[in-house]
DNA sequence: GAAATGAGTTAGACAAAGTCCAAACTTTAG
DNA sequence: CTAAAGTTTGGACTTTGTCTAACTCATTTC
């Protein structure tokens, strides 16, 4: 959580750890995600990677966030029915969603306890828990 | 909690209770899902609808699903990229999410507690709180 | 170096969920 | 009966995401 230099140079190295092969078009799209620890959709990782040269096509695009998403080097948060909001952070974490601007903010889950959980239904094993707060601007 | 005659015919004092004109079409909706108590998409719905008899467009699903909605009678359960689903239950609860067959299994909340989240945003209000927790079959 | 190989990328066609709109239909009230 | 308001409809449209077959490019192999 430390490391706050990402530059595409270490974006290769990143990518190398993850088994990922580090090609052009991957790098720009793991630069555009982890140098803005910000939450995008395929969309705008698509409008940021191509405004400044690299011109890179939509299947690329969703292709690559797929295998980041398989390696584990991203998350997929599923909160606005319309599309997917991709996530650098892996770490286990919560979001608030302001259902006003669509924005997403972390919520670090170390300091959050669930309890009274019912059982998991039989011979299933929990994949992840994800806590979404939905808020809206208002009146206390 | 304990009213299970769910007919077509009390729809219509539900639909009321609501502040709902309860026509034709906006019944058989509603009966759909109360009637079934399960979790279901639009398309799904239109296909219930439908077999029966009474040609009701898809215009009509999503608007009237839209207009449930928007006086709580029904609630959108967002957890599959792919499509939304909508919940006969209103009262407070969660879910797991069967990654496998897309099955939802309800929770109650009553038992749940959440604790160590941080403060909200400045300005902002709950509007609600989802839990989902993502299971397969698996490997203990 | 030329050819073969295989991974990665591409444009564009396609599919599915959902929205929009103007026309038509239905109710209700006068 | 007529007007107004409310509801439904088909179909066009938009948006997100997938698929495919061709193409590029780097790497190996001879």
């Amino acid at each position: 959580m430390e490391k706050q230099n990402y530059t595409r140079d270490n974006m290769a190295d990143l990518l190398r750890a993850h088994d990922i092969n580090p090609t052009h078009q991957r790098i720009e799209i793991a630069y555009a995600l982890f140098a803005r620890q910000e939450h995008l959709s395929a969309d705008q990782i698509m409008t940021i990677v191509n405004d400044r040269h690299s011109e890179t096509s939509k299947a690329t695009v969703y292709n690559t966030l797929n295998l980041f998403k398989q390696h584990n080097l991203i998350r997929e948060v599923i909160v606005d029915p319309s599309k997917v909001f991709y996530d650098p952070n892996t770490g286990p974490h919560h979001h608030f969603f302001n259902l006003e601007t669509g924005e997403l903010i972390d919520i670090d889950a170390d300091d959050v306890q669930i309890q009274g959980l019912p059982a998991l239904p039989a011979g299933m094993v929990t994949e992840g828990v994800d806590v979404i707060i939905r808020i809206r601007p208002g009146n206390a």
